[in-house]
DNA sequence: ACCTGAACACCGTTCAAGT
DNA sequence: ACCTGAACACCGTTCAAGT
């Protein structure tokens, strides 16, 4: 009987995340959580119903892929290549973790989450980093494109909405390079 | 009491899709479907089961996306402008029908669809159109960079995820643009 | 403080039975 | 041919009660 109790809300949100990337989301639920904590349903809602469960299990995504796609800012490579580096890690992360990837952007949250001014702090490096082949006047817009761009091609990837045949591979470093391109392009004549 | 039945599977199709667009999905069930219909819920599975319905929904979203889309091909303006105006054009779309846009490529689908084929045939004519701007060598992967462009904004904003302030307008046009001169950039040393 | 027991509304689905 | 009735397993959730 392990002390001080059988669950706290770390463990819960973590286990959730491994039995969802298991097993698919369809097959997740309150119950089935339950029972491999060997406890009752009931005993969960001291902690998360489900549908604070599933955000918790957003942000805790959202981390995992902060940290995946962070470490190049510590490189010393040009702007530009680190930009590149960045856009393949992002997607290596996407489709090492599908379905939790592809939960994360998919809740329509209407209320603004309490950290999202931490949330903005964290991003400020990339956005600076973008600035150096956007220009600051363009940086935010730009930093969306590249967001867009990624979080795009990993959504239709992983959904199985790009199937007609060629290197994906190819067709996503060609893509990440003609935006970054155009990106450099329209800052010449500002 | 109509004639022939009071159920018929495109209309299913049509009000579900209302009712999800209405109401959200996380509302939407079988048993409020057949309560819109007076009937019981057992008399819809001769039509469908959820999962089938939710595919003949999504089915459904994509035709209507592919008529909003399909308007400019008949256009006498450039490709260029083409392009943009799709890009435009396929935005709308999705922020008019947040629910079921959403809806489309959420779910991982293993098997091949069996109206593949007739997809890739109404495609074509966008992947030519891109051709003119890319070249032909890379049209797919140029193709499917615009789609995940479009798609991955239009996500993010759906989400909520682009809430820091400027226009999304803005920001939505550049990225288009700033791909499209990489795209056309890309070309030239071949 | 943490968990269980009991209960409820709602959901997806099947299938024999009615007309 | 089309719909109902009855039934079942599973789900999310609440709350009083136990320890």
């Amino acid at each position: 009987m392990p002390y001080p109790s059988k669950l706290n809300s770390e463990t819960l949100v973590e286990v959730a995340w491994q039995m969802m990337e298991d097993a698919g989301v369809e097959a997740f639920s309150m119950h089935k959580l339950a029972e491999h904590f060997d406890v009752k349903t009931s005993s969960l809602y001291r902690y998360y119903k489900k549908t604070e469960l599933l955000r918790a299990v957003n942000i805790y995504t959202e981390k995992k892929l902060y940290l995946s796609v962070s470490g190049v800012l510590q490189s010393d490579a040009d702007p530009l290549d680190k930009i590149r580096q960045i856009a393949q890690d992002y997607r290596s992360f996407g489709l090492s973790h599908p379905t939790t990837y592809g939960l994360l952007y998919t809740n329509t949250i209407d209320e603004l989450r309490p950290d999202f001014e931490e949330g903005v702090q964290g991003i400020l490096p990339f956005q600076a980093l973008m600035a150096q082949i956007s220009g600051e006047a363009n940086s935010l817009s730009a930093l969306r494109g590249l967001l867009a761009v990624m979080h795009g091609f990993v959504m239709l990837e992983i959904a199985g909405q790009l199937r007609r045949g060629g290197s994906l591979d190819d067709a996503y470093t060609y893509t990440i390079d003609a935006y970054l391109k155009g990106v450099s392009e329209e800052t010449r004549h500002i």
